[in-house]
DNA sequence: ACAAGTCCGTTGTATTTACAACAGGAAGGT
DNA sequence: ACCTTCCTGTTGTAAATACAACGGACTTGT
């Protein structure tokens, strides 16, 4: 446990918090490991939970297989980056999506419960844990939002434009890496994946952008 | 301003809390009221807030119109129901969607930092904001996923069904009324009105459901 | 009663997408 | 070197969707 305290001072939920503080507080937030190889569940549509996890190595992929087989990836989870957070309210603690290791894992749990009251021991951080999950949850929503901006474009094309616009400003560069290869691209953006493939052929040859594997360049 | 603390009262914000501590917590919060007619914008995309909300009386949606003139509805905003949350981290205050008076509306504004702060002074019921400020934008998280799941699905009919069902189990109940005409529908869908329209139609000749106007039988 | 505006369903056509199948290349293991 | 597996791009066809246009029902205001 001790020696993911690195990457939880790193992470949004404990940012601002000194490494001693933060292994303090992991008693008191009753933390908790666990590991996954790639393709396990983390977590399992229609289960219930009452923890508030930080991924500390791999990465996650939150995904829903509908009745004919069509896999959607809602969103991703990278390492330092928080889940379960929507589960917050005790009246809707029953997941809605499967949650599976894209990689080997490590992810480090919390009582959900103990991280949002303030304790009455002398957690000295624990008020500022509470803000950056405020932060972190608003964040978050933030991303679901912007994330629902590209699902509402109508072409595969005008998905693909949202996407890597954003890909761009967030990387501040027009050249940047994605965390996808084009088959969890196509699952991302909900769309076929050889049309999507194809239509990138096209944007590429009309000059609006360049590509070698996940390394895209906008024109 | 007092007239509108039973549906403060009622709202997830301050669920639990006396109208009498509502009313003393109003100028803590340094709440301000703002009234707009149907049609006029409450936000508009890449202004600067600082500020959470509450939505007293009308209906507000959220939405982004693109550059082709297509509008899509990313959220609907109802009496009690909050918004403004997803903007709480200082690094990213910029509205991404406009926020449009569906009907005339009501709304009350909040200073962000002192709800999220609890104050020095002795509002007993600050804590009780704090939480259930963490269980609504909990929810608020919960409700976009949910609907990134309906985006997700390829076709007309799969989002038609997986939002209708959505509807039935909220209203625990396979009848049910919705909030959208079809225009608005389509819009939330992401989809065109008319090919919506006809899908409706196939699917209720096909007997799976049956409605007039916004009130719909699954069967 | 009339006019104007809104909402809804229907239809036909052009466009776009999904699906299936295949081939070449890269990566990894033996 | 060889085989296997995974990833990517391409193509042709079937299916679904977007778009435009129209008529009828209903509402609202005069």
């Amino acid at each position: 446990m001790e020696k993911f305290i690195p990457v939880l001072k790193k992470s949004q939920l404990f940012s601002g918090v000194g490494e001693g503080d933060i292994s303090a507080m992991l008693s008191c937030l009753n933390a908790k490991l666990g590991k996954y190889k790639k393709g396990e569940y983390v977590y399992r549509q229609g289960q219930h939970i009452d923890q508030i996890a930080v991924l500390a190595e791999g990465e996650l992929h939150m995904q829903r297989d509908d009745y004919w087989g069509n896999r959607s990836i809602i969103n991703r989870i990278a390492v330092g980056e928080m889940f379960g957070e929507a589960y917050l309210a005790p009246e809707s603690s029953l997941v809605i999506n499967d949650l599976i290791a894209a990689s080997d894992c490590t992810v480090i749990f919390f009582d959900a419960k103990r991280v949002i009251t303030t304790c009455s021991h002398a957690c000295r951080f624990h008020s500022m844990v509470v803000q950056n999950l405020f932060f972190a949850i608003s964040e978050k929503n933030r991303g679901l939002v912007q994330k629902l901006g590209h699902m509402s474009q109508r072409s595969t094309r005008e998905k693909l434009i949202s996407y890597l616009s954003e890909q761009a400003q967030r990387h501040n560069s027009s050249c940047f890496t994605i965390p996808f290869n084009r088959q969890q691209l196509a699952d991302f953006l909900s769309v076929d994946r050889s049309a999507m493939s194809s239509e990138l052929g096209k944007m590429r040859d009309e000059g609006l952008l360049t590509f070698d594997k996940n390394n895209f360049c906008l024109l």
